[in-house]
RNA sequence: GCCCCUGUAGUUCAACGGAUAGAACGCCAGCCUUCUAAGCUGGACAUAGAGGUCCGAUUCCUCUCGGGGGCACCA
């Protein structure tokens, strides 16, 4: 039950009856949490966003709605505030009520229909294969495997991809850095120039290469040899990744996406046509240019160069079109680095004349700065000085430094502090969400026990609880309750709105309040099993698993 | 110079334009004969500055000051 959407619709619905004019503009219905923890927890500014069209006061559109709302299933009363906000209070028998229906939807609970089937992509990563996997694509990467589990939970066709960049100079300088280094492993004095790529895994690369038929004295011809390594090393590179990425670091991925497969199928020169054919092209100083400013660019760019080689854009924009018009994704989100960002204007401009605009939603994620007994490290691939994402998460821990990412508004810039992360991993916040549901898990363990002695019922079997025991609900119990209620609206809003970071806070607020309820109620009592309790924690550990399945996090069973 | 992101407790971060600005770490004071004290309870501490829009601004707009990133016929 999403109490958010069916809030929002029976208010719709009284509202259209009750003033006619609305019926056919546009108007927000706004539902929210009171920041207190009284018993109430539903507020609706309707009535102020309605006030100028029909031309009332809020305190009078509100007065109205509470005496035309009736009564609603779930609340036990409605309140009008000043300035204009409905209260609706939440009845407790009702709240009971939802204990069984969560223990019914186990891991299903939370999902929705919200968004009807659509086949939606996530793109995250897609880091050039040349290189480690840096701290900063691991931020992409946690929050676009989280972004994707929510998309899903929240009924669209997700689609999750990496998109391989194996087209290009770079690929051929890989292979070179390998080569020269292999060369001076055999005890050949060749120089390693600036342009090449440092660090270990460069060496490692180097260490595994055989190369019979290149002996020692083929030097010389080193573009040859380069060229003949270049696709060998670059598989090399990507299975790399990909072990890192799907093994390690638990990201899902379905499918990762050649470039170069888009030039073998021809559809790059098959958008060329027809970029030529609707006269977005010119030529100008040799090269071959796309009009992206006529379309919100800064300025035109260039797809082919003087010298007949394609630019990356180019490619990027066949990619996009094989996204929409192939394989007819209705939405697309790319989630870059903030080093991307001035790369957004054209990719925009591309999709507006490629006849995809609106479908593409491009997500920053902000930089990452790591940061050691204050000072900032600094990152850079020349120098190989940078801290790779598996060397972090071989210090942290995966779990912690997949919340601690998560945590952060993509696009804010977060300091990472090496020290903090290593030193007090305890301190954070995921092993006291962990150890809620290792709590739970322990007393779920002892009940079990206890229920099983007393008689042979079945522990999943699930019934309402008898009436005369909501009545008693403990406030902490309430709180808990309300809390749990809360997950299937989160999974909508973050469906909308991409703010995966909701995702730890909540499930820092749900175990806070399993933290309160559990000091204060005891489910085993006297060697007797509450049975309203009982359920109460079952519900919890249901819907903290799936918070954290969410995030790829691990519910640990005991700690 | 132009563009983007950003400035909230000592620190790292929250807060669809809404009610008393929330956590965590650190600090101070308490709580274990009962389901895991990796927990709970209480206390101190914050919206960079100046204007504007609004019934209402941490949130939107303008300027100032700070931090980060980007401005290729690279990817």
């Amino acid at each position: 039950m999403n109490l958010k959407l069916y809030l929002q619709k029976k208010l719709e619905k009284t509202i259209k009856t009750v003033w006619p004019e609305t019926a056919d503009k546009n108007f927000e219905i706004e539902i929210n949490y009171p920041p207190d923890i009284k018993f109430g927890e539903y507020t609706s500014n309707v009535a102020l966003k309605l006030a100028p069209l029909v031309r009332q006061s809020a305190i009078e559109i509100a007065n109205q709605i509470k005496d035309k709302i009736g009564k609603l299933p779930a609340f036990s009363g409605v309140e009008v505030v000043q300035p204009g906000f409905l209260n609706f209070y939440l009845d407790k028998k009702w709240l009971a009520r939802q204990l069984p229906l969560i223990l019914m939807e186990k891991e299903k609970y939370g999902r929705s229909d919200f968004g009807r089937g659509k086949k939606v992509q996530v793109e995250f990563v897609s880091a050039n294969p040349t290189g480690p996997i840096h701290v900063g694509n691991g931020r992409g990467g946690f929050m676009g495997d989280a972004l994707a589990n929510i998309l899903q939970y929240a009924g669209y066709r997700v689609q999750r991809e990496y998109y391989v960049n194996d087209v290009g100079k770079q690929v051929g300088i890989l292979a070179e850095s390998v080569l020269r280094r292999y060369w001076q492993h055999q005890g050949i004095k060749i120089e390693y120039p600036e342009y090449c790529y440092q660090g270990k895994y460069i060496e490692e690369l180097a260490a595994k290469l055989f190369l019979p038929n290149y002996k020692l004295n083929h030097v010389h011809k080193l573009e040859e040899v380069r060229d003949k390594i270049k696709g060998r090393i670059l598989q090399k590179m990507i299975g790399n990744v990909k072990r890192l990425l799907e093994k390690k670091l638990k990201i899902k991925y379905d499918r990762w996406f050649s470039e170069k497969s888009l030039y073998n199928s021809g559809e790059v020169d098959r958008v060329i046509q027809f970029l030529k054919s609707q006269h977005w092209l010119y030529k100008s100083e040799g090269a071959i240019w796309l009009k992206t400013k006529e379309f919100g660019d800064d300025k035109d760019r260039v797809l082919i160069k003087a010298d007949g080689e394609p630019v990356y854009f180019l490619s990027d924009i066949a990619y996009h079109w094989n996204k929409f018009t192939k394989r007819g994704f209705d939405k697309v989100i790319d989630i870059w680095g903030a080093d991307h960002h001035g790369y957004m204007g054209r990719m925009q401009a591309a999709m507006k004349i490629i006849g995809h605009s609106g479908k593409l939603d491009i997500l920053i994620v902000q930089l990452v700065r790591l940061v050691s007994r204050g000072q900032e490290v600094r990152m850079s691939k020349r120098s190989g000085t940078f801290i790779t994402l598996e060397e972090l998460v071989d210090q942290v821990g995966l779990d912690a430094a997949r919340f601690f990412f998560l945590m952060h508004d993509f696009n804010t810039h977060m300091d990472f502090d090496l020290d903090l992360a290593k030193k007090k991993s305890k301190d954070n916040p995921v092993f006291y969400v962990q150890y809620a549901h290792a709590r739970i898990c322990s007393i779920i363990k002892k009940a079990k026990i206890l229920i099983q002695g007393k008689s042979k019922k079945k522990l999943h079997k699930v019934k309402l609880p008898p009436s005369n025991q909501s009545a008693d609900l403990e406030p902490s119990e309430v709180i808990l309750i309300k809390e749990l209620l809360k997950w299937p609206e989160l999974v909508v809003d973050i469906a909308g709105n991409y703010q995966v970071n909701k995702l730890p806070f909540y499930a820092i607020d749900l175990a806070t309040n399993f933290h309160d309820f559990y000091t204060k109620c005891r489910v085993i009592d006297g060697g007797k099993v509450n049975e309203r309790r009982y359920q109460i924690i079952q519900a919890s550990q249901i819907v903290l698993q799936n918070c954290l399945a969410a995030m790829g996090v691990d519910a640990p069973e005991r700690m």
